[in-house]
DNA sequence: GAGTTTGAAACT
DNA sequence: CAGTTTCAAACTC
């Protein structure tokens, strides 16, 4: 499967695609139950999902996805057992059971064959409705006994729980879901877009089903929460049943803590699903058919995981984008939605062939027959937001965008339009209980994400049309921003525990394998915040956009705005062609971008290289692209320089130390001389406050002409001359339109003679000041005169 | 802006 | 791992 398990997932913050971590994989309770082979019948007494993994649950809802009880490849809606279930109703989600809010626990006889071995239903104080499962084997994980399952007829349920560590799990269904009524029995029957979202409360991913307008409510009590979203789309396999999306959003709370009771575990509802629909079918919003796998040995040729070794709180997101066949055009649905804090939203946007909505920027042709569809995930604060884009279509490379992170992920994909022939892994499941993912998982799109910190952040993505048109990622508010495509390397795919940047983690060619490649995030721009990030299809990538700062809060400490204001320093390299870390543009990630490189291969059109670099880079050093500042030890400081100068002569309070510059004090491990950067050092407090001065003083400066600008804005905006009660005129109210237009005029004339005449920008300046001052001094003269002249009236 | 200093990165 | 070289930024004039 392409997705990064839940498991997985749950890694990637500190040690992204830890080969540890997959391993954990293994340590699946026994009462795990495989799951029917993905082209099983799905059984009518089942719920409608299908997972691997008993913390995972599948929905399938039949009326939502055309294909989920006609077809049986992609339709499998399974649970697996031992997983205990919550079921709630959430009060935004369902309204017809927002009543129960007390946190009691409850329970119900009201179960449904799709929920076997439920014994008791909690009804936590967030509105929600919590059905424990029974766990077949309490004893081999620890859970507490599980509970029964209780789904009222079409009532939406948010469905939890609690993973084999005891760890809620929910999963919400909505009002408007719809479920496979045929066989399931349970809720609606009306296509009405749906929202479905795999929480995982403590470790343990979860799916929530919300509908699009109940989310935003339902979410808000997201703001505590850590989570990661895990996000899919899926494309119908059959190109008759209309091109249609469906995404998972998984959403997992990092946070485990105080999570053990159903209460706890309410707030975790987050995630977004956007659909698209076709021409001919009406937009929808869930069609979740495919097996969501969460094996966490995903790291086949099949299994594409993204990791990342950045050890900093980010946010995963992976999605999955359906490709679609050129022949099969799609309008294109963007969907921008606001979701709860602590969730970034990404929208997934699929486009048809001929969509208009292409970057308007040109690009050189090598790089536009290089499809590139990237991500950018624009984090608030310190959140950072990893984001992967499988695209099942050949040569297209997905970039994802990690806002304040180093890394970001590029996902190679091979065409697999067809049928297809998702492996996922499951040949290299050491797991025999783990079903291997559904070959419709290929096509599905699959989005986990962390925020950690309260955000929200709504990101667009339009899948690009299977042209070799590439894909730029624009946002409402910022230009197209350059984005770099990623070459196939899988010579070092199966380093996970080390994945550098560059990597990448599966092949990209080849029976439809999709792949990823781990890039230095900072090697696509950042998005300011909050951002609406569109991907949009284009045929050209835009490079005269300055690549924006790269978000280095989390580098090197800086605030956010000092980050993403600040734009970064152009290079100057010369000799290292800008593919070493010597350049601080590659250092960080970032392709150059009107800087003052000589020979520079940090581009697009050097990809190759520059993959290559990055792979010497990370085999001299794996942490290479890692950021130098981070936490240190307990106790000490809360940044400090991972490695420690080594400054000789500048007694660390120059910016040649890495320490001084990143604006932290020299801890233990440097090995500096006569070392003064240190928090008694008088030198120190010295320049601190000579620095504090300085910008003090910068801040007046760009305050007073911040005024300035101000009244003589206000001054000239003045056009209707001010009845005043009896005071008569003031000069000011003399400034009519008229007058404020002469007076440009005669400001603009000034300004054409000092250029013809060849005169410097300064004397021009003067020139153009000093005609302003005379024409004021006329306004107030002729206002004076009509004072003068009309005591009265005036 | 040119030249120098500096320390990290790269190399041996 | 240590010593040396290379490199580009920081700094000085």
């Amino acid at each position: 499967m392409d997705v990064v398990s839940p498991e997985l997932n749950s890694l990637l913050p500190d040690e992204i695609m830890d080969t540890e971590a997959i391993a954990m994989e293994e340590e699946l309770p026994a009462d795990h139950l495989a799951l029917p082979p993905p082209q099983s019948e799905p059984e009518p007494a089942q719920v409608p999902m299908e997972t691997e993994v008993p913390e995972i649950v599948s929905l399938c809802p039949a009326t939502t996805s055309m294909q989920m009880t006609s077809t049986s490849t992609d339709a499998q809606c399974s649970t697996s057992t031992g997983t205990q279930l919550l079921l709630a109703p959430s009060g935004l989600m369902a309204g017809t059971t927002t009543t129960t809010t007390t946190p009691a626990k409850t329970t119900s006889s009201a179960v449904t064959q799709n929920l076997p071995k439920i014994s008791s239903v909690t009804v936590p104080a967030n509105h929600q409705l919590i059905i424990n499962k029974v766990a077949s084997s309490p004893a081999a994980d620890g859970k507490p006994p599980g509970a029964a399952v209780l789904k009222p007829e079409g009532q939406k349920l948010l469905v939890a729980g609690l993973s084999k560590t005891g760890q809620p799990i929910m999963l919400a269904l909505p009002h408007t879901w719809n479920k496979p009524a045929t066989t399931q029995g349970t809720g609606d029957a009306k296509a009405q877009p749906t929202q479905i979202k795999m929480v995982t409360a403590v470790g343990k991913p979860v799916i929530a089903v919300s509908s699009a307008s109940q989310l935003m409510g339902s979410s808000t009590t997201l703001q505590a929460q850590q989570l990661k979203t895990l996000q899919i789309t899926k494309k119908p396999p059959v190109s008759t049943a209309g091109p249609m999306i469906t995404k998972l959003i998984i959403t997992k709370a990092l946070n485990n803590k105080g999570l053990t009771s159903p209460s706890s575990v309410a707030p975790v509802v987050t995630g977004r699903v956007v659909t698209q629909s076709t021409p001919v079918t009406p937009p929808r919003t869930i069609a979740i058919g495919e097996t969501v796998s969460t094996v966490p040995q995903n790291t086949s040729g099949n299994s594409k995981v993204a990791i990342s070794p950045l050890k900093s709180p980010s946010k995963l997101t992976v999605v999955s984008v359906a490709s679609q066949s050129p022949n099969s055009p799609q309008k294109s649905v963007t969907l921008p939605l606001n979701v709860a804090l602590g969730q970034q939203i990404l929208t997934v946007q699929q486009s048809a062939t001929t969509s208009p909505a292409k970057a308007g920027t040109s690009q050189s042709a090598a790089q536009a027959v290089k499809p590139v569809q990237t991500v950018t995930v624009g984090g608030v604060g310190t959140s950072q937001f990893k984001t992967i884009i499988p695209l099942t279509t050949p040569p297209n490379v997905q970039q994802i965008q990690v806002p304040g992170s180093r890394f970001h992920y590029v996902r190679l994909v091979t065409a697999t339009t067809g049928s297809s022939t998702a492996q996922t892994g499951a040949s290299t499941n050491t797991n025999p209980s783990i079903q291997p993912a559904k070959p419709v998982m290929m096509n599905a799109a699959v989005r986990m994400s962390v925020p950690i910190v309260p955000a929200q952040t709504v990101k667009q993505v339009v899948p690009k049309p299977l042209t070799s048109a590439a894909q730029v990622v624009t946002t409402t508010q910022t230009p197209q921003r350059l984005i770099m495509p990623a070459t196939h390397l899988p010579q070092i795919q199966p380093n996970l525990t080390n994945l550098p940047p560059g990597t990448v983690l599966a092949p990209a060619h080849g029976s439809g394998n999709m792949g990823y490649a781990v890039l230095p995030a900072p090697y696509v721009t950042q998005l300011p915040q909050p951002a609406f990030v569109t991907l949009t299809s284009s045929s050209t990538f835009s490079t005269a956009t300055p690549i924006q700062t790269q978000a280095r809060l989390s580098l090197n400490g800086l605030s956010t705005s000092e980050a993403t204001s600040r734009p970064r320093k152009p290079c100057n390299c010369t000799r290292s062609q800008c593919l070493k870390l010597y350049c601080d543009c590659f250092a960080n990630g970032e392709f150059c971008n009107n800087c003052n490189c000589v020979n520079c291969f940090n581009n697009l059109d050097h990809e190759s290289e520059r993959l290559k670099a990055i792979k010497a880079c990370l085999d001299r050093n794996p942490v290479a692209f890692k950021p130098k500042i981070g936490k240190g030890k307990e106790g000490e400081s809360d940044r400090r320089h991972s490695k420690g100068c080594n400054c000789k002569k500048s007694g660390c309070l120059k910016n040649y130390c890495e320490c001084y510059e990143a604006k932290i004090m020299c801890s233990s491990i440097c090995k500096c001389m006569g070392c003064k950067n240190f928090e008694e050092s008088p030198e120190r407090k010295t320049l601190m406050h000579l620095a504090d001065a300085a910008e003090v003083r910068v801040q007046q400066q760009t305050a007073a002409k911040t005024k300035l600008s101000s009244q003589i804005s206000d001054l000239l905006t003045r056009t209707t001359p001010a009845i005043t009660s009896g005071g008569g005129k003031l000069p000011y109210t003399f400034v009519t339109k008229e007058v404020a237009e002469a007076t440009c005029d005669c400001l603009l004339e000034q300004a054409e003679q000092a250029e013809l005449a060849n005169q410097p920008q300064a004397v021009a300046e003067r020139l153009i000041l000093e005609e302003f001052g005379r024409c004021l001094r006329r306004i107030i003269s002729f206002a004076g005169k009509a004072k003068t002249d009309c005591p009265i009236n005036c």
